[in-house]
DNA sequence: CTGAAAGCGCTAACAA
DNA sequence: TTGTTAGCGCTTTCAG
């Protein structure tokens, strides 16, 4: 039914091997008069190549699988972007498998439609890979490469944002606005909250601020932490907060205005991520702005194997959202 | 290097057609003993199917293919979700194709990728046809089904909400909160804009307003369209406007703030979406709510060919951005 | 219940 | 420059 090679073959009376080497433009093994035959007959016969044939045969696929999860945060479109154009450059086509909400099953599935493919890489985009996430990976011969997440692991391909220093530069510039009683929210305990934590208190530390434990409220990065992390910090004169992501500091920033709580007045807060979400609110909400379009591009690099672990530089993006502390009172 | 059956089988003392078969779960043609033998070899040897070469000889792919592009809106996630959702049910895997910001090329490409490899269906989300990806898809023998855009033809597949009830029910909740020169902003110019202001004319017609054709602000449904609808509304004594969707209506939000209007008082505003971005913005923006998981997973049952040509129904949802004109004075 | 053998559509030696 | 041929890894008759 559908047309293959061989029916090119019969209509233009060549073989099927000189078909295959116009299709796969093999130049300068075929005449230019083959060619024409060929390229006309797969017109007129609508013929389009099987990929799956050729991958087969290659044993290969010119396909970056990337495997993402619906996080409750909503950068990954940039990154998707930054795949997607230096992927094309390279000649390769991007799939994107979708792994559920942190679903260990779902994770496990994605990774091993990857692997069944043979793909030619994988690229993980904020996944927190569990053990047999990593097994799976580590027993296929195929390059894989974490992407805004870092493992700490010197030896697993990463891109990302450097998570200390990014909680770090938000921590120090709340101290330098006069803030010393300063919340982190929404961050989760696996790698990359972790990192944020370590930023946040090394720079607490730096100005000898004795930090409250209560003052870091864990979650996963999603608008729903953020409004569950505002109503601990009320009782605690919490005066500034650290939001792990745009989402959560939105989050908030509904939450205490839900409390009549002015901002930045009665609550500064400098989020994670510095997406479109820090201009909607209200105040517009600085942020230490991640560049995810970077990140995706560097991915593809890494995967591809044309760059070291690579950490993507951050920027600090004043906005609105937080209120110089020295002339108003504490609470 | 990597195993295959016939490594099972020299393994096993089976012949590879045993081994497909234990493999292939073709139940009651092999004994339980071959099966045992079959299971530990393929263990041991860390086997894993190559699904490339199944789907060659199946000539079938248990892949849906879900293309989309990098809508300005936000809402993609929920569909994806609700296809997941669908597809997992029926057995299908699900990959993305990435198809740029309404870029043809890349759009064409996507179709492609889609149809050399075989897979059972295609969902196109928010994509717009043109008339090579229209050709493309009618001459292949697979199914396809348009998501979240109607095409106004019934013979070709889609999900969607009704776009003509849904500008109807947000235009005649304005009129009913007293509101009589109303805007219309950021729509399209193609099939869901051109539906959308279907309906909001039929509601101020149903009314005898008398529309003003500046009234109505073209745009992509992205914040920025939102900014700039802003001004010409100003001098136009609008006193409402419908957003044609919850970024276009933050646009617009920002931007009447940034003019020190407040809100909803000098301007209403309802919003077609109800994604999170409606509890983000003070005030939080009412509007129009469409069942984006619902869509996606009517979407995987029409292409699969489980149901008819679908309209999902959308909801009202009441928040913060509307105010009742009667005691308010029109500029 | 198992094995032998024929392909799926294509590429890549190897000959001609 | 072109054709012949042998597979890629798997499923599926058809015999046994």
């Amino acid at each position: 039914m559908k047309p293959t090679i061989k029916d090119i073959a019969a209509k233009t009376n060549l073989s099927i091997a000189t078909v295959s080497r116009v299709l796969g433009h093999k130049q300068g093994t075929y005449s230019a008069k083959a060619e024409a035959k060929v390229l006309q007959a797969a017109r007129e016969l609508g013929y389009r190549k099987n990929t799956v044939a050729v991958e087969l045969v290659k044993k290969r696929a010119d396909v970056l699988a990337v495997i993402i999860n619906a996080t409750p945060t909503n950068f990954s479109t940039d990154i998707i972007d930054g795949i997607q154009e230096r992927a094309g450059q390279l000649g390769q086509q991007v799939i994107i498998l979708y792994a559920g909400n942190r679903e260990a099953p779902l994770q496990h599935q994605a990774i091993n439609t990857a692997l069944q493919r043979n793909v030619s890489g994988i690229l993980l985009v904020a996944i927190e890979p569990d053990a047999t996430d990593r097994e799976l990976l580590q027993a296929a011969q195929v390059p894989f490469c974490f992407v805004s997440l870092n493992l700490d692991d010197q030896n697993i391909k990463s891109v990302s944002s450097n998570n200390h220093d990014l909680a770090y530069q938000a921590t120090e510039y709340l101290i330098a606005h006069g803030h010393t009683r300063i919340g982190l929210a929404g961050i989760d305990d696996y790698h990359t909250g972790r990192q944020r934590l370590a930023g946040y208190q090394a720079a607490l530390a730096n100005h000898q601020i004795m930090a409250d434990p209560a003052w870091v409220q864990r979650g996963n990065y999603s608008y729903q932490a953020g409004q569950a992390a505002l109503s601990p910090y009320r009782s605690l004169g919490v005066t500034a907060v650290l939001a792990a992501s745009d989402m959560v500091a939105a989050g908030l920033l509904t939450a205490a205005q839900g409390q009549h709580l002015t901002l930045p007045q009665d609550l500064s807060i400098v989020s994670i991520d510095g997406t479109i979400i820090c201009d909607i609110t209200t105040p517009a909400l600085t942020s230490v702005t991640q560049d995810f379009r970077e990140i995706g591009r560097q991915g593809v690099n890494r995967v591809m194997g044309q760059a070291a672990q690579t950490i993507i530089p951050v920027t600090l993006t004043e906005r609105a959202s937080v209120a110089e502390l020295d002339q108003l009172e504490t609470k």
